[in-house]
DNA sequence: CAGAAATTGCCACAAAATGCCACATCGGCG
DNA sequence: CGCCGATGTGGCATTTTGTGGCAATTTCTG
């Protein structure tokens, strides 16, 4: 039983604050076995190199001093950029596309408000609000009950309005990327749900920030044999990229 | 044990405000599970920042433009949030409520941000989105093809998606009522979509602000015979309140 | 409209969590 | 063996949060 190595762990506390915006000394010592004093350190080392910002009790994300609008948008925001301008230029005029929810493909679809002759199904109340507040894209919501978390609607009903449509994409984000390569989800019902979504249309792409990378979150995501393409913003690491490339995932890596 | 640090804390306080545009002290103590001394502090300190404007019980948005839809609620505020706030005290713990699109019945769902027990069923995207981001209210979206212009799901899959629920009360807007006192609306199928959601609860209840007296819009708006009440500002016109009598419909005045 | 009741604001102090520093401990390495 | 860097420990200062009392405000009621 060997302590992580120092990199590693800050490694993990920059991952966890592009996912979550903000970490907590106590927190991380829980996680990751050591004592507070230490997590200290490392965010005073991360600090010093600007990557952190030091708050009270833990440390945020060094942007986060003034952004109102949606807390995890802007957690690895222009990586999440990057790979929604990369997915969007999958999308061609006249495709029906399903937008998952989540905050990467919020950023998916910002990069559509400038399309039109595109019909985009999601279950995400902020998708569904920009795309028809400010694009001439034709939304089609997905109705069921409303996941406060996920502002977005999960359930029996969302499930069976997917039936009655021909898709042509997919854009399906994912909860997380274990260490050996499966993609996880939060929830049963969440799985099972993006894994009707990936089935109802002719290509799915996941979409994967490198926040997510051996993340793990407790669901094996069930996926459909053939994925169109894996898009993240960074290269994921050996081991992982080894396991996607075993089932014929091809990765396409977004540049900012 | 491990407190939530206080930078989230004020994070998700601003993601409240930003979507209700207010938020109350209470509340904001008993979601974040932390005592109304430390929300008050707080709020002082984003109001320090010129984040957030103090009020008694709470604080309020700095005034900032919000897009479309606010503008039409702007016409006449007072008296919407009047009839919201009637509208609001006929909802019971436990019952499950629909909400209907519009301006007035957004204004309904501002005034039930501090309930709870309740389940609102809405095709209107910013209502279900105010109540899943600062109410502990369950939220419902009846799905469908969204109607930019209202930021509601309309069509065949929020008619068929009403058929599964068992409801107390709905509450819906009008469009106008002529000077022959007759309920009109915009189009056919929004009509016809208000007519299947009175028909599915036990009772129903119309908000009409005075704005919408004599306005004609183009289509007859089709009712159920029996109305538990009809909600306004002011009382209407003669005339109207005639037609109104005559079908005895109640007139319940709502007062600022 | 007045007075009561409930809610909220505010302040001071106590309790808890965190930050910080000095020093001890551990393990590798020349 | 002794040095060195990294980490843990403990004590104390600082910050944050909770609590209770009381004043001010709002709301209810007759």
């Amino acid at each position: 039983m060997n302590r992580p190595l120092a990199i590693s762990r800050q490694d993990h506390i920059l991952n966890a604050l592009d996912a979550a915006g903000a970490v907590s000394v106590s927190l991380l010592a829980e996680r990751l076995g050591v004592s507070r004093e230490t997590i200290r350190r490392d965010l005073k080392t991360l600090a010093d190199q600007g990557r952190a910002n030091l708050v009270h009790g833990g440390a945020a994300r060094t942007a986060t001093a003034e952004p109102s609008l949606a807390a995890r948008q802007a957690a690895n925001a222009p990586g999440k950029a990057a790979i929604g301008r990369k997915a969007a230029s999958f999308v061609e005029d006249g495709m029906v596309v399903i937008l998952d929810s989540g905050s990467t493909t919020l950023a998916l679809a910002y990069a559509l408000v400038e399309r039109k002759d595109i019909t985009v199904l999601t279950n995400s109340l902020p998708i569904a609000l920009l795309l028809c507040r400010s694009s001439d894209v034709k939304v089609m919501m997905l109705g069921g009950e409303i996941d406060p978390n996920d502002e977005a609607a999960f359930g029996i009903d969302t499930l069976s309005a997917l039936e009655h449509f021909r898709v042509d994409l997919v854009f399906i984000g994912v909860g997380g990327v274990s260490p050996e390569g499966e993609l996880t989800d939060y929830s049963r019902l969440a799985s099972e749900q993006r894994h009707r979504m990936m089935k109802a249309g002719q290509k799915v792409f996941l979409l994967v920030d490198h926040s997510k990378f051996e993340r793990r979150t407790p669901v094996k995501m069930a996926t459909v044999s053939r994925i169109a393409g894996l898009i993240v913003d960074k290269p994921p690491p050996r081991r992982i990229a080894q396991a996607f490339a075993a089932r014929r995932w091809p990765v396409i890596e977004a540049k900012a």
